[in-house]
DNA sequence: CTGGATCCAAAGAGATACTG
DNA sequence: CAGTATCTCTTTGGATCCAG
């Protein structure tokens, strides 16, 4: 299926996919996106191999980028949670082609750097 | 909108978003999704910014993952070029997605770093 | 609890030169 | 034309310690 002119060649693609793609990245905007606010604490639950600075990084950015919204409450201990702003939800449809890509390919077998075990290698094949 | 336990602990997204996000990847699966099939050299022309070494790494690591399908004519000089799989082409949807976020932000001013102009940084605003 | 600051190791990206 | 090989430089990521 072909989309008219729509490679990337002076296209937004790339500034966008700096911002929302990347270690991490992606699956924090997920997370946040299908479970709703989540506390600092909870992401890094649910992330049990990331680091507590890359989080953060990786909040700031998405921050900056006007994709989540922090908000603080300036009790002690602090509690701070994390959310998609209206406009970091454009991005529910695509994360949702996403998860579901996965899903199937983790039914088919996918392993990373093997791909597909019933298609084993096109270039082995012949 | 809530996804019933679809949160990424122990959910396949994290090996599928390694293979498919990271600098220039998507956007080489894009060219290559919305472009049919292209050779070495026109990708090439579509990013101009990638040099030759990481455009091979990372076709060999789509290869490698059965993503993309690479066909060699041996021919004097010779004529490579590659094109989405089967497989690969689960992630059309998805990047189709992608597209259309990046064209909304890019006509609404958003801007990487900074965000969108008309809600420039939720809390400066306060 | 939610980070900021710092140091260090590892991975990634670019430039250049060379080949079938 | 379509890569490979090598080298260097930069960027990232992880670990640790400290703080409001």
């Amino acid at each position: 299926m072909k989309v008219k002119g729509a490679s990337c060649i002076s296209c937004p693609m790339d500034p966008v996919l700096k911002a929302v793609t990347g270690r991490w990245t992606t699956t924090i905007l997920w997370n946040l996106s299908s479970e709703g606010p989540l506390r600092f604490g909870a992401l890094m639950g649910l992330m049990p191999e990331i680091s507590a600075k890359v989080l953060t990084d990786r909040l700031k950015m998405l921050e900056r980028n006007g994709i989540v919204l922090r908000t603080q409450k300036p009790t002690i201990p602090p509690e701070v949670s994390y959310e998609m702003t209206e406009h970091g939800r454009d991005l529910h449809q695509a994360l949702r082609s996403l998860h579901e890509v996965a899903l199937k390919w983790d039914a088919e077998g996918w392993k990373p750097g093997e791909g597909f075990p019933e298609d084993p290698l096109p270039r082995a094949a012949e």
